[in-house]
DNA sequence: AAAAAAATATACCGATCGGTATAAAACAAA
DNA sequence: TTTGTTTTATACCGATCGGTATATTTTTTT
């Protein structure tokens, strides 16, 4: 690895929390350079603009929740539901982790750039879109096995997932309190039995 | 009214759709005077700060959404389910309206605020509790009435409604298409008839 | 170790940021 | 209609914004 690929996921790592937590817009230059401890002239000799480094900040956090998702559901499991669970498990024990950080990058990153930033967008729609086929992946496999019924819609019910989820995250960060998420957590093992299960 | 009190709500009515799309940090004065056609001598003779004035356009907001949900529970219905159902129908009809004007902004202004802006946090904060209120009351309604189950938890059900709608919203934004939304109202729906409905 | 190339630091650009002191204008009360 | 008060416009403040040209330093290649 070249210098350079090393500065820039330097700077990425370094400024991630503070794009996710101030906004891509808000997060200043000065802010990066201070984070960092570098330079303007080595920013930009890395990017070309700090719409570059936001949107390579927005990719490195997706990717850090899409990784964990893929590790959640890669392990054994002693059956497709319990690694559909897995997923809720790891919302629940992941708060600190996460959202001490600034709470889930896909929820702030689309709300923000819906409307201001297209580029951007197109990215959070692509993460929203990769994680749906992580979940739509188990539900299938459930569904070969018989172990999940087969006339069930297995995209609804991953984007079914994803919206309680992230409403979850909105109201637990909006409310300082971990009981919504857990709430709408809980929600899906209770679909996942009721209506995915065979 | 004033003089000053009609600029004050004229200021915040020109400026409310900027605020929503841009967010509250991204509009600056120079858009505020721009929509306005005021000039920031004007701005500051009404408003102490745009702080101020982004809070000010928030409770607007937040009203308006408030407003048009008490609306449309304070009509006629044969039955405290159809009183229910009709706030999924009041955001299923409602698309063109709340979305064009940079969607919802209790999702917007929460989602922003919970990290930079902590004065914003607490007025997003009591906006989902009104909005949830107005939900519980109907359940109580129906559950006083004997429409409704007796031993469920309203406010559950209320925050559960409001994460579907909300995560239905990000998804539906993020990928301009209504149907997620509409998953999600359909979702509330069933809910409604599964477990309410006595 | 020397030369070529790549990466970083310095110093600066015009534009815009939120905010303010003061003057001009519009209003309300008499 | 005049006086006193409130509201709006003008002109300016220092700070910060994203970005760049250039010089200096650090890597890499020879």
């Amino acid at each position: 690895m070249k210098k350079a690929e090393k500065t820039r996921s330097y700077i990425i790592e370094q400024t991630a929390e503070i794009f996710n937590k101030k906004g891509y817009a808000a997060t200043s230059l000065s802010d990066i350079t201070k984070a960092t401890g570098l330079t303007k002239g080595s920013i930009y000799g890395n990017f070309q603009s700090k719409e570059e480094v936001a949107i390579a900040v927005f990719e490195h956090l997706a990717n850090f929740v899409h990784n964990a998702v893929q590790h959640a559901l890669g392990k054994n499991y002693p059956s497709q539901r319990d690694r559909l669970v897995a997923v809720t498990e790891l919302y629940r024990n992941g708060w600190s982790q996460f959202f001490v950080k600034g709470g889930c990058p896909l929820l702030n990153a689309a709300t923000e750039a819906d409307d201001t930033f297209p580029e951007l967008k197109k990215y959070t729609s692509n993460a929203f879109e990769r994680w749906a086929k992580e979940i739509v992946k188990v539900i299938d496999a459930g569904i070969r096995s018989g172990e999940f019924n087969e006339d069930i819609n297995a995209k609804d019910y991953a984007y079914l997932f994803i919206m309680l989820i992230e409403g979850g995250i909105l109201l637990s960060k909006t409310h300082s309190r971990q009981n919504h998420l857990h709430k709408a957590l809980d929600r899906i093992i209770k679909i996942i039995d009721d209506e995915i299960v065979a």
